[in-house]
DNA sequence: TAATTTCCTACTACATTAGTAGCATATTAC
DNA sequence: GTAATATGCTACTAATGTAGTAGGAAATTA
């Protein structure tokens, strides 16, 4: 019932270089220092999140990573999903089990099922786009007075 | 993003004593069987069921457990909640970081709290009843020839 | 060519999960 | 009372997953 702190990892650097908007790419020092995580782990996971396609590389000198993605239509959902892999909350209770099944079976995966399908549609359903807006605002609103 | 194996088994083991729906004290080796899990794992799981006060305890012979609680009322949430701890997906990231936070902090604690309000209901609308009874409309319509 | 930065493999420490094993203790049928 | 059955308790273990570290190769640009 977890969500691993490699996948909030992966969510943070990405709400990082998009909020940024910018067409330099962002190198993983700034992104490491932002949000507060390790400057190796960070090369890891952008590195992972390059293979998944949601952000593209630049090398060398003022090199880093920019979106490949638009902000807009990327979801939360895609991205745990293919950090994490499997958001099902009970893989194996969803496979079939022919004639072995057990009594429950059938109510225990519909009941799963109805779990993942409800996580699924909170995931699916935030953009960063709205995480950033929603950031935005709630820092607008509640310290107006905050100064950097 | 996993409901563990154990807590699968406890809920197993609940549903296994409330569908007998006898005031005669279930025995582990009969739950254990029913539900292919070890005899010795479903001790220890139905001792902690004790002590969370979902089942009691009949020793001796002839002994075994009974529910503690009507199987119309108990719902899953609270048995997940017993034997998992705490259901939330990132119950980190809802603490306050006071002066420390980061840009998405709040942005992401709302994510999550999203997340796990949805969790918790599809968990708290059922009850052991309603999992007894879709398995038995399920047996009935799906496998009408099935014989045992 | 020197500096910067990504890219890649391998290794490790720690926590959690899913059990096992052995024996002590309680209860009841006979 | 005693045999049979079942719970109660502590401790141990193997496997898996998580959260990193470490070292260096390769690419790019000023």
């Amino acid at each position: 019932m977890k969500i691993s702190k490699k996948c909030q990892y992966a969510l943070k650097a990405i709400l990082e270089i998009a909020r940024r908007n910018t067409s330099q790419a962002v190198k993983t020092h700034d992104i490491a220092c932002s949000q507060r995580i390790s400057q190796r782990f960070t090369e890891i996971i952008l590195n992972e999140l390059k293979h998944g396609g949601f952000v593209e590389s630049r090398r060398g000198n003022e090199g880093g990573y920019l979106l490949a993605r638009d902000h807009k239509t990327l979801t939360v959902r895609e991205v745990i999903e293919y950090i994490q892999g499997d958001i099902s909350v009970a893989p194996e209770a969803l496979k079939d089990n022919g004639d072995a099944s057990l009594f429950g079976d059938e109510a225990f995966k519909k009941l799963w099922q109805e779990v993942n399908n409800s996580v699924s549609e909170v995931c699916a359903s935030k953009t960063f786009a709205d995480l950033i807006d929603f950031e935005n605002t709630k820092r607008e609103k509640c310290v107006p007075n905050y100064n950097i």
